[in-house]
RNA sequence: GGUUCCGUAGCUCAGUUGGAUAGAGCAACAGCCUUCUAAGCUGUGGGUCGCGCGUUCGAAUCGCGCCGGGAUCACCA
């Protein structure tokens, strides 16, 4: 890359003129502001103790310097203190044109045999899913397509918690009054009718607790020893004790929320290489719980629980096995963790979990610590902010959960609404326009919810649905549509621009060479967004794509340019984009249209 | 209370890891379709970067202290 060859020159400048070695890392080299003339800009006023010169001669003796041995660079001025290099247009045409038709420009080679076990949705089986697990699959599915185009292997794990205490919660409410009902003979979606009787039990567990306060106990009491609770303990210990009447209704609910799941992940388009269900680890959890428990890094209550005591590393004490003998969260994730390790020997596990269960991770990766095992130091929690409404966080009891089917059959109306009024499905099939609505729908969605820094707190508004103009999935889209059809349309008109051969001499205008400059960032763009882990990098990055694609567009003709070779110029850029767009939009999980 | 994250335009968000006059979109207003798709383009207005000190050539960005908000500190997951 060209950054490479500047700093390496500006510290060949720096030996020559004033004698003096730097690393190249301290140089600082960005890209140069939009309203200066240039393409890169080095500061120089770090170099001012090499140089021992003002700021204006310090810049001007380097900008000297490296006109004269870089080829690449034609031209440069000095701001007060910065340097502004201007690279000639051969460069800018050079990297279009070995770039513009390589299908993998911009990603990168394997580069690590051990792969990257990917965790993400995560769900319980008592209800189905919403809007923060919308964002957690989102943010998981491209993360594992940036890892990818990064060079990394990744596995994409799933983890369902197909047990404990908040199962037995519904089995028991389901018991109780369900009437054997079923998602066939209600209608009712699987998980949606499972969350059901998980609400209804709280309900009827609430009111319980509300009749023991009015007799006479405290709140504490009162939810300890409310009917309701005591019964679901049982109900977990006869699931632990593999109960053959709890195990086949347990299979049957859980049955139940799959079909519901896998209907959901298949409309949001998110898939998974292995799911791990929690039944299935926390039996090998346990078993490493009494290992340390034998080799005394683990201690034993009176009362028989088993805890880690972690004070002495600035945490608590943590409960890792009930008196009763039952396991929890924390004693399933250790089994987890092993398990995954003993499957794939990943380099790093990485674990797309809300921010709220931060302090999980770090007492897991201590616990595991504890335990000796090392892969805990290659835990890597990605930690992400919530999604909050207009009056808070989601809360089930207040009915303000927004239900994530409920939210993809709006998008899909609304995209079909915004797309009748503008005339744009006339033409079409009534297949083609369904998978047109779902494309953009979903489009703005996805978009919607990945612009944002993944570890920032985010804020949705239910009442106002999501924008399709501006800095929007579907604008972007819109943008790749009306490349297919410029690209269309000059095969139709038969230029032969795809084995064209432009000479690298021709001047750029100001909007081609600003486009060309773009498409030259995607593979920062792409390793960037690997190193911080954030798809918002990407989406940021190709909403600036376009948009100054658009400008281009608007300005400039493509087909009705008159010079031959400016023409052949001009699709090439526009191909070139449009298959960065795609790409990019790729990267988000985000499909594009070939008309809209 | 302890720990921790956050506070940028009316609203939703960027801000290249300390650089130049802090940027987009939405909303408001004014323009641009007999020419490659107007889900587009152009322009106008809108800011004490929560507040105050400090570090230095230079701070939205780093440090300290306040103010305000979220999360967490479960024998829930």
């Amino acid at each position: 890359m060209i950054e490479a060859k500047i700093l390496e020159q500006t510290g060949e400048a720096l030996r020559k003129l004033y004698g003096h070695e730097l690393a190249p890392g301290s140089i600082g080299l960005e890209r140069t502001k939009k309203e200066i003339t240039g393409d890169f800009t080095i500061v120089v006023f770090s170099l001012l103790k090499i140089s021992r010169k003002s700021p204006e001669a310090t810049a001007t003796e380097i900008g000297t310097f490296l006109q004269q041995n870089m080829p690449e660079i034609a031209d440069f001025n000095v701001i007060k203190g910065f340097l502004n290099l201007v690279l000639n247009d051969q460069f800018w045409l050079k990297f279009m044109m070995k770039n513009a038709f390589q299908p993998d420009f911009g990603f990168y080679k394997t580069r690590q045999e051990r792969p990257v076990v990917l965790e993400y949705s995560s769900p319980n089986t008592n209800k189905p899913l919403h809007l923060g697990h919308i964002r957690n699959n989102l943010l998981g599915y491209s993360l594992a397509a940036i890892l990818k185009a990064n060079g990394h292997k990744v596995i994409k794990v799933n983890l369902v918690n197909d047990r404990g205490i908040h199962i037995c919660k519904s089995m028991l409410a389901y018991m109780k009054w369900g009437n054997h009902e079923t998602p066939v003979s209600t209608g009712i979606k699987g998980d949606h009718l499972i969350g059901k009787y998980y609400v209804l039990f709280d309900k009827k567990y609430k009111s319980e607790i509300h009749g023991l306060i009015e007799k006479g106990l405290t709140e504490e009491e009162a939810e300890r020893q409310a009917p309701l609770i005591m019964e679901a303990q049982e109900l977990l210990q006869k699931w632990e004790a593999k109960d053959h009447e709890t195990i086949a209704l347990w299979k049957q609910m859980n049955g139940w929320a799959y079909e519901g799941f896998d209907l959901t992940y298949q409309r949001l388009g998110v898939d998974f290489d292995h799911i791990y269900y929690e039944s299935e680890t926390y039996l090998l959890g346990k078993k490493l719980v009494m290992e340390g428990l034998e080799n005394g890094t683990l201690t034993k209550k009176e009362d028989g629980s088993i805890w880690a005591d972690l004070k002495n590393e600035g945490l608590d004490e943590k409960l890792l096995l009930r008196a009763d003998g039952t396991s929890v969260y924390m004693t399933q994730d250790i089994g987890t963790a092993q398990l995954r390790y003993d499957d794939y020997h990943p380099s790093s596990m990485i674990y797309v979990v809300g921010n709220e269960q931060n302090y999980h991770f770090d007492v897991l990766k201590k616990v595991l610590a504890r335990l000796g095992k090392e892969y805990g130091s290659h835990i890597n929690h990605l930690s992400y902010g919530m999604v909050e409404l207009p009056q808070g966080r989601m809360k089930s009891r207040e009915g303000t959960v927004v239900d994530a089917d409920d939210l993809m059959d709006e998008m899909f109306r609304t995209a079909e609404e915004t797309t009748r009024e503008l005339g744009k499905a006339n033409e079409l099939s009534t297949s083609d326009a369904g998978n047109l609505f779902k494309t953009i729908g979903l489009g703005a969605l996805k978009y919607f919810i990945l612009k944002v820094d993944p570890k920032k707190n985010m804020m949705f508004d239910p009442g106002e649905s999501i924008d399709f103009n501006g800095n929007t999935g579907p604008f972007i889209q819109y943008t790749y549509a009306r490349i297919q059809s410029l690209l269309a349309k000059a095969d139709a008109a038969g230029f032969l621009w795809k084995d064209a051969k432009i000479s690298t001499h021709i001047a750029l205008l100001p909007l081609e060479k600003e486009t060309i400059k773009r498409l030259y960032q995607f593979q920062e763009t792409v390793a960037q967004a690997g190193e911080e882990v954030s798809p918002a990098i990407v989406a940021n990055y190709v909403y600036d794509l376009a948009k100054v694609f658009n400008q281009f567009y608007q300005e400039l003709p493509v087909l009705k340019e008159e010079e031959n070779e400016k023409l052949l110029l001009r699709l090439m850029i526009t191909y070139f984009v449009g298959e960065t767009i795609r790409k990019s939009m790729a990267l988000l999980g985000i499909q594009v249209p070939a008309r809209m």
